[in-house]
DNA sequence: TACCTGGGTTTTTTT
DNA sequence: AACCCAGGTA
């Protein structure tokens, strides 16, 4: 859930859960489609008339009633638009609207598509959800036959993480130089990929796997014993009773007779096969997706589900979506032309009859404070001037660490915003505390809930204690809440520690009894009975008022769930709403109606447009991440998230980056990503600010960082960058050659037009040209500058041929600075900002040579000489 | 038992 | 910079 802020103000986290619950009426399995008043004529008409809009392709895809069929669709497509009336179209051919599932990987594009039906096919309960949701829903009903129970928990991230440590030491494994974490992870990627994560594990036959192969088994008996799944085993839980009960295969073969499944190149191995399994005797199943927006590899999404769909399916018909209806032309060339560099991939064209657009602006800032502020600054101008509204604008970023500096600009300007998924609002812990306790209620073998709210708040059951029920409750094989109703049994446990053990046992009994009342009241019941509201009051300050505003706040998402439930076959309303907290997230509380900047993550951008999106941070490490360049495929997959994040932007698109970074606390210059350099510069507008700032960065490290430690070296360690991609880059940094001397405010604008005005006088023709002279190999001993030396660009070289900067780099110059083995001992250097010194120390050599100079005024600073702004003076 | 402090670690993306 | 954990202390 996404934290959600005007200027500041937290606003309601709980949008989504409130939205759901009204939609909960359509959520139902397997509804009938009511009879509508309507008059089928007129709104069998009216369809009509609205298929006539559609594009030839369109139409065809939305005309296709049964058979497998494989839409093939590019951004901006009307991929939405597709699916809606095909579904109006089957349901006009009578098919009942219960027979139709759509399934979705987020509940906001569920409820995007519900209510898009709902408008299309007014009074038809078309199922539309999630996997998880689908899942849920399934295993709630056949719980019995995996060995759960109706009420299983769903176990979030952290419940996970508890239990798995848990099992991890009843496994009794070593593990050695490996951390839960890791086996967690193993794990994870296997439940991802496989519904047999027991074999998977062993095939893989790793040590770490082999670790986690003795670890899974205990897991997966301690989840059942819990009662609980995480959210992989919803999924797999599915998968494997459609595989192994060929009677209700069949039956919900039957029953979901035309299956929808959205973004299917996000499908991994799990999810397909249930769509699979759905799909034998009734194959009328409809994907939709772009292999070039698949960003879920690292959880198991396999691009080869979709790309072999036609192999799976041999009689599948194949419909392209390729007119783009939302972006510029501009935008959709820097996008192709950056999807091209993909490989692994087929041709897709994007074509677009919209105009050509402004150009797409990429922008360099000193750092992260200037890419921020000016960010803001623009968005704030383009609203005061009246052109824009604050919902016209996102800002996407790589990481959600990156939304800070952009919050806080933007908070400075007073511009509304909201950050999706700042950090979870479930996940606090005074939340997470109450709904453990609503949990145990329903599920009184959630073990994991039990262990967090024995003691909380401190009512005298001590690490100790707890150690001595689990030893039981293991024993035994009983739950901890069993465990503690008969604790006075227990051997060798403090007759106190019983009784108080005992108590909370009690406590959670009577507070079950209320479990069938509204969640409201049974919260607030919670709340007074075990005394967590006291202790929060009687906590100081503004920690406790911090905690007790959350606490409202789920009371108050509560009282409206409550309003909005409708009682299905006497589910319990508290069982509903703890399902839909787990399995809420962020990109659904997203709103597009207020007007509020929207601050994301690339990933959950996808499916979103905004008429001005920012990208910002594309820089090496970042952009292509840092954990993603091992490999091709993973490089290709952050290439997508990039292609997506481009591919969002209806009328403008700005691209950023800073020369200087500040992350986990310290500064490090950065290199631009390698992707800037495959964007074709003609539908661009290029803009170096410099690095100023620079200078005043490297002190404040100096001062944080000590001496020595100065970090940031390009070949300096924990700073990998790619020197070609530098070196390449700087081919059209265009800061002037002087730049070290100048802390100019000047700024560079490179364009097409800009090439003709360059002048031959300013560029070192003498310099080596070429990509490979300008790498420094580690075989290069000269005493070439090992700073990124920015040099002017010789773009009339190759007027009319000018395509992406990686191709104009090859023409590049350099320019020369100051050689860091010259500098001497006792040496008189100028500072642009710290004024003259004298270098009292020297060590290193070539890019690591680094000088301790002594200001007149500033004291004592330490340089790495390559870098630094200091020349020699005399 | 609870709180405090210091040290070590961390963030890729999410249902 | 922010968070978590361990270990020490009241």
């Amino acid at each position: 859930m996404g934290m959600d802020q005007v200027g500041g103000h937290q606003r309601s986290p709980f949008d989504s859960v409130r939205a759901m619950a009204h939609d909960d009426r359509s959520d139902g399995p397997w509804p009938t489609l009511e009879p509508t008043e309507l008059d089928l004529d007129e709104w069998r008409r009216s369809l009509l008339a609205r298929l006539e809009l559609l594009t030839p392709s369109q139409r065809e895809a939305v005309e296709h009633i049964s058979g497998p069929m494989l839409v093939l669709a590019g951004p901006g497509s009307g991929k939405t638009r597709v699916m809606t009336h095909r579904i109006a179209y089957l349901v006009a051919h009578g098919v009942p609207a219960w027979q139709i599932v759509a399934l979705t990987f987020t509940n906001k594009a569920a409820d995007e598509l519900k209510h898009r039906i709902h408008q299309l096919v007014p009074g038809a309960d078309v199922w539309a959800g999630t996997f998880h949701r689908f899942c849920g829903r399934l295993l709630r009903r056949y719980a019995n036959l995996v060995g759960l129970d109706e009420s299983f928990t769903i176990y979030d991230r952290d419940d996970q993480k508890r239990l798995l440590k848990e099992s991890v030491r009843l496994a009794g494994v070593e593990l050695f130089h490996y951390t839960e974490d890791q086996i967690g992870q193993v794990i994870g990627h296997v439940k991802n990929r496989s519904f047999d994560p027991q074999q998977a594990l062993e095939e893989l036959g790793d040590p770490l796997s082999a670790l986690a192969a003795r670890v899974y088994p205990v897991y997966a008996r301690r989840m059942i014993e819990c009662n609980a799944v995480d959210f992989d085993d919803m999924l797999i839980h599915v998968a494997r009773l459609l595989a192994e009960q060929p009677d209700l295969r069949r039956t919900l073969d039957a029953r979901m007779r035309y299956l929808l499944v959205d973004e299917y190149q996000d499908t991994n191995s799990v999810q397909y096969a249930i769509v699979r399994a759905l799909s034998v005797d009734h194959p009328n199943l409809v994907v939709t997706g772009d292999p070039d927006q698949s960003i879920y590899g690292w959880r198991g999404a396999d691009i080869t589900n979709i790309l072999e769909f036609e192999r799976d399916f041999p009689r599948a018909k194949v419909v392209r979506l390729e007119q783009n209806f939302r972006s510029t032309q501009r935008i959709l060339a820097v996008a192709d032309q950056l999807i091209a560099n993909n490989q692994r991939r087929r041709h897709k064209a994007l074509l677009t009859s919209n105009p050509e657009g402004s150009p797409v602006r990429l922008t360099h800032y000193p750092d992260h404070r200037d890419e921020a502020e000016q960010v803001a600054e623009h968005i704030a101008q383009r609203i005061a001037a009246g052109d824009r509204r604050a919902n016209d604008f996102a800002i996407f970023y790589r990481v959600n660490s990156l939304s800070r500096s952009f919050e806080m600009a933007l908070r400075k300007r007073s511009i509304p915003y909201q950050v999706v998924q700042g950090f979870e609002f479930f996940e606090r812990r005074e939340v997470k505390d109450v709904l453990s306790y609503l949990s145990l209620l329903i599920n009184p073998r959630n073990d994991i809930a039990f262990e967090r709210v024995v003691n909380s708040p401190a009512r005298g059951i001590g690490k100790t204690t707890v150690e001595k029920l689990r030893q039981h409750a293991a024993d035994q094989r009983l739950p901890l809440l069993d465990v503690a109703r008969s604790a006075t049994t227990i051997p060798r446990l403090a007759a106190r520690s019983a009784k108080l053990a005992q108590k909370f046992a009690q406590l959670i009994d009577s507070l079950s009894l209320k479990v069938h009342q509204s969640v409201e009241e049974i919260l607030g019941l919670v709340l007074s009975e075990s005394g967590l509201r006291e202790a929060l009051e009687n906590t100081d300050a503004t920690e406790g008022e911090d905690r007790l505003a959350n606490i409202d706040e789920l009371l108050n998402a509560a009282r409206e769930f409550d309003e909005a439930f409708v009682d299905r076959e006497g589910e319990s309303p508290l069982e509903s709403f703890l399902e839909q907290a787990v399995l809420a997230s962020d990109v659904d509380a997203l709103e597009t109606e207020t007007e509020r900047v929207t601050l994301m993550t690339l990933h959950a951008a996808k499916g979103l447009e905004f008429p001005s999106v920012f990208i910002v941070a594309i820089e090496d490490n970042i952009l292509p991440h840092a954990r993603a360049k091992s490999d091709e495929a993973q490089l290709e997959e952050e290439r997508r998230l990039l292609f997506v994040g481009i591919t969002r932007a209806r009328e403008e698109l700005h691209l950023s980056r800073a020369h200087y970074r500040t992350q986990r606390g310290s500064v490090t210059p950065t290199a631009p990503s390698e992707f800037l350099l495959e964007l074709p510069r003609e539908s661009m507008e290029c803009l170096d600010l410099g690095v100023d700032g620079h200078f005043r960065l490297r002190g404040r490290t100096q001062r944080a960082r000590g001496d020595e430690d100065f970090h940031g070296g390009v070949d300096g360690e924990g700073f990998h960058v790619d020197r070609q991609a530098w070196d390449a880059y700087d081919g059209v940094d265009e800061l002037p050659e002087d730049w070290d001397r100048q802390r100019s405010d000047e700024t560079v604008v490179t364009t097409d037009d800009d090439a003709v005005d360059f002048d031959p006088d300013s560029w070192d023709s003498s310099a080596p040209s070429g990509a490979a002279s300008v790498g420094r190999g580690p075989a290069s001993s000269n005493s070439t500058p090992q700073r990124p030396v920015r040099s002017k660009v010789a773009p009339s070289l190759v007027a009319g041929k000018l395509q992406t900067a990686a191709q104009m780099a090859g023409e590049e110059g350099e320019a020369k600075k100051a050689d860091p083995e010259s500098f001497r001992f006792k040496q008189l250097v100028l500072h642009p900002e710290y004024g003259t010194g004298t270098i009292v120390a020297l060590s290193g050599s070539g890019a690591k040579r680094v000088a301790t100079v002594k200001f007149v005024s500033h004291g004592e600073k330490t340089f790495r000489l390559a870098f630094s702004p200091l020349t020699p003076i005399g």
